[in-house]
DNA sequence: TCAAAAGTGTTCAATGTACACCCATGC
DNA sequence: GCATGGGTGTACATTGAACACTTTTGA
């Protein structure tokens, strides 16, 4: 945005007051989990990507629009989780005051309403990371991807936002096959195996994961093999949608 | 609230703008769940009971107040359960519109801010049926006990907010032992299973669900009867508080 | 031929489920 | 003494958990 851009800049009359959206956003890459992080320019810590939600946009849309923005891709698997409204969370606690020096170039007025109490509905997006080439927006420094048990300092309560998205996904992995949202098309069993023993922390018996996996009826081996050199090639396989779906909605039973 | 009272009153300097909390207080009483609904004055309709937040108040302080409102107690369970926003929540709408001669007598400004769109946070309350003396508040009419099978037409989305919350709450109730809040202090076993049937919707097995309750470790038998004539006096339990709260915190496995 | 990861079945333990009879009480 | 609901145990089925060797591949 230019200068005279910033200066007319009036959320007060686009958005829902006191009232905004941060997105958790979850990638896989190497038996990693990582979350999308941003810096604003000028702000010493990073944040969640969030945003705020138009006066004629419907909650779950604006969630979405935050999410398309960071991520160029529409449409991903989100979901609500929790909404924060503790106090601690305005810009005008002594820990984040200082760090306004950002909204230089905004408008009083917009100042005002930016560092009002904010009551934030948290999302958690998951995601393949391979799909997703993270940016930023106009007034952000920098948007990328932090390992989580590398994060950065986390600005007002978005640390603890991430750690109730992460304990949420694990209770909804036992019921719902979500983190198959987190792998390509065409993946192999011991991929999955990992992307499960990550998200729940802890090792899980091959024989027995594979024999669970399969029999949810979810997911078809197809007649090829992912050539990974070195040892014997891995089958790939992929969801059979109409199934998924339905698994999707009724749950499933995936308790480890 | 006095005529006059009521055109000083400004919402828009006590509360955030755009938000409110919806409370769906259930309770049980003769194996029906019953929620608790409001009727304003002059409104065609029943409402749950809500409120705003005040700009210096917790999220969950906030629910809190509301439902020691109505109920008269506090500290009852209380659980944030969704947050609402879809377009159709707001009174402009024009099923609702025609509602809003409730608000004769309050200032125009004060209307303005009444009918933009509110984005609701949702909550649920479980308590025992008897512990509450439902009491309205002064713009309200009424205020009184539903069976969930006959309830009132709501307006707004509040019908949609029930059953979400029963939702959840039969979600929850296999992983937490939060049916007990519904009871009083001494139960016997077969009430204990009346409610989880009433909540669950389905007749359980008294030997298994014995079986599998005491297992827990958390109630203890008392060495009382309770009399309700015409056949056998079953046995008073309670809870080990101790042994109760950690299962709260922890998680149990109560699925039948 | 060796290293590294994939693939594959069986046994045992724990848990869940189905099921029926006697007991206490008040009318 | 009879109607009503309370209290109790066992057998079977299902599910979950532990466990090891052979196969494929490329260096």
């Amino acid at each position: 945005m230019k200068k005279d851009q910033i200066a007319a800049w009036n959320p007060a009359e686009l958005y829902l007051s006191n009232l905004s959206i941060d997105c958790v956003i979850v990638g896989y890459h190497e038996k990693q989990l990582k979350i999308l992080c941003t810096r604003f320019e000028g702000l010493n810590g990073w944040l969640l990507p969030g945003g705020f939600i138009g006066k004629n946009e419907n909650l779950d849309d604006a969630a979405n629009r935050v999410l398309a923005e960071r991520t160029g891709v529409e449409g991903l698997f989100l979901k609500q989780f929790h909404t924060f409204g503790s106090l601690q969370r305005s810009w005008e606690h002594p820990v984040n005051k200082k760090q306004l020096a950002a909204y230089e170039g905004v408008s009083a007025q917009t100042v005002k309403w930016m560092t009002e109490r904010f009551v934030s509905v948290g999302y958690y997006a998951l995601t393949e990371y391979s799909k997703v080439n993270p940016k930023k927006i106009e007034i952000e420094s920098e948007c990328r991807w932090f390992d989580v048990q590398e994060l950065p300092d986390l600005l007002l309560d978005h640390a603890q936002m991430v750690h109730t998205a992460l304990e949420t996904l694990q209770l909804q992995l036992h019921h719902e096959p979500i983190g198959f949202n987190l792998l390509p098309e065409k993946f192999t069993l011991p991929e999955m195996q990992a992307l499960y023993e990550t998200i729940i922390g802890k090792e899980l018996d091959q024989r027995n994961f594979t024999k669970k996996l399969l029999s949810l009826g979810i997911i078809k081996k197809l007649n090829e093999k992912k050539h990974i050199g070195g040892h014997r090639s891995p089958s790939l396989y992929k969801f059979i949608k109409r199934n998924y779906n339905k698994a999707l909605k009724e749950g499933v039973q995936l308790a480890f």
